[in-house]
DNA sequence: TTTCTTATGCTCAAGATTAGCATAATAGGC
DNA sequence: GCCTATTATGCTAATCTTGAGCATAAGAAA
């Protein structure tokens, strides 16, 4: 056993070649869509053009992560990032089609928000990210891709090697999809994902040689692959989002400087993936002292003209933390 | 500007030499006190020895970041990992001691809840968190430790260039150290400690050459300092710990597999450094149904026998997500 | 036996949530 | 200009949750 890395140890040894790449999830929601940046490849060697997430690799000129991170993405799509949070850094050896013996690839992914401006820069484009993972959009009921999934999900359960095995895997389809009773918990993507995965009904599973209970062609045709593990990250993206819009405003770096409470809610589904009730939506951000009014009244909203709001950058301070509570004693 | 890197891409390329230490806090709370394994580096160069977390290099013969780190730790601590979950990933280029001009370290940090064995291994021991943030308790009341920490804290805002950077800086001490009036969070252990790091209150500031707001002999000798930015990586976890207490039952982890409710009491309260409310408290369990009666009665208590109850393994299927919720239609 | 300490049951008021109904103000079709 | 569909917004009743506390039970220590 080798001496633990401290600082009194000697320069880094190089045990093995490893690549880190910095990844982005930047977000967008525009026409009350939820959007992603998308580059394109231009390298085509094996005729698969997969989508992938802005991405580079980790530069000796980066002073930090992000801002090495924000210099790629900056450089690709030609956009300025505002928010930006570290989601997870992914490294398995096995969950790629590039095998590489001799070292690894790390990817650290990172969330980022931003406003869609017009023109997306040559090779990258804005990308709907229910294309990824239709399951996930519940704003018009339960998406039928789910009846179609559900018979391998059941096959998986039933062909589990011992009861036990079968009842776990019963729960974990049960709580993960909302089936036998259980109810659909928005923020489960990730977990959703690498269940199918696991299963053999994500694309990349096949592509990576991972084990799988199912053939490729129960692989459901409408959900888009991408490239390397960039869909497990867009998937740790989109979980992150729907728990945080929960408990921080971070809505509102996706909204415009002036807004109405439609555009807010309607926005909010977008990424929940949710129908919500107008007046409770309105109640919350009310008594939550999250918005002002400009003044400004909207009209041609096909119905009596909202008042225009924005965000009360105030509420920052005031209320930096709200969130659950422990029963403090005082 | 190179190509992304992409599936078709070539093996990586190593542009430098990265190396990469998985690195764990591993937590036990043991007598009330949350405490965290604790390792000693052996080689002394510097005459300086500081706690280290058990740490050590990503290897070729690692499948995943998890196992990497699990073969590290019980290898160091020769003690078995139970939960365990990745913090953060740190690569601030100079964020250390160690100045490599042609590499990078990484520290992806991960966070591990154990319950404390007799011995632990040869050079390393279970050490109180609070050893390395005083400020952090506040169960008999708020630190001492604050009121000789304020005037720099105050100067260190009136240093600031201007009018706006002064009220930036007011707000952010307000709001991190609860002064002013702002409420004392519990989980803003990382937001403190980077602020103290920034100001030079951290001994590390001083130690990694960053520019600082204060002299060395500000810093307060009760606090220890740790190695390479192990006291930045320790405090992450302590701020996730006492986020995700709130919300998922990750407490059990660190309970024997029989206790009273005042014993869970006090490890919740030793985690968030906080008392609370005894009898809230227990409804709060009572009603989350997150524990049942073993039949048990526990005398010696020095007042009225306890029931003895154990965690209820149901919960983390019938609730397995708590939390906050939308306003959703239904 | 008295006193202290901890365990546990119960209550009350304030606040937050859920799920509605009702009314106001516009656009568009006739 | 009038009716209707559509959206905005105000208001309410029932239910849950939370904060704070009182009262009693049952051992241990003096």
């Amino acid at each position: 056993m080798s001496q633990p890395a401290t600082q009194e140890s000697p320069a880094p040894r190089a045990e093995f070649a490893v690549s880190v790449d910095l990844t982005a999830v930047v977000v967008a929601v525009t026409d009350d869509q939820p959007r992603v940046l998308i580059v394109r490849p231009a390298e085509v060697s094996t005729g698969e053009r997969l989508d992938a997430l802005p991405s580079g690799p980790l530069e000796l000129g980066h002073r930090t992560l992000e801002s090495g991170l924000r210099a790629w993405v900056e450089a690709q799509a030609r956009a300025k990032l505002g928010y930006i949070e570290q989601l997870y850094t992914f490294g398995d050896r096995d969950r790629t089609a590039l095998k590489v013996p001799t070292g690894r690839i790390l990817s650290i992914g990172y969330l980022a928000l931003a406003r869609e401006t017009g023109a997306a820069a040559a090779n990258t484009s804005w990308q709907d990210w229910y294309r990824y993972f239709p399951w996930e959009d519940w704003r018009r009921g339960r998406p039928s891709i789910l009846d179609r999934l559900e018979p391998t999900l059941r096959a998986w359960v039933a062909a589990g090697p011992s009861r036990v095995e079968q009842t776990t895997r019963k729960t974990r389809i049960s709580v993960a999809f909302g089936l036998d009773g259980a109810r659909w918990s928005e923020e489960r993507v990730l977990e959703r994902y690498e269940l199918l995965y696991e299963i053999g009904l994500a694309f990349e599973a096949h592509r990576d040689g991972s084990p799988t209970g199912c053939a490729q062609s129960d692989v459901p045709t409408e959900a888009q692959p991408m490239t390397a593990d960039h869909r497990r990250i867009l998937a740790t993206g989109i979980a992150r989002l729907r728990g945080k819009i929960k408990y921080r405003p971070v809505v509102f770096e996706l909204m415009p400087p002036a807004f109405t409470l439609l555009q807010l809610q309607r926005t909010v589904e977008a990424l929940a993936g949710l129908r919500l009730h107008k007046q409770n939506f309105r109640r919350l951000v009310a008594q939550q002292g999250l918005v002002e009014e400009t003044g400004g009244i909207v009209t041609g909203t096909g119905g009596r003209p909202a008042r225009e709001v924005r965000f009360r950058h105030e509420v920052l301070i005031e209320r930096p933390a709200p969130g659950l509570r422990l029963p403090i004693a005082r």
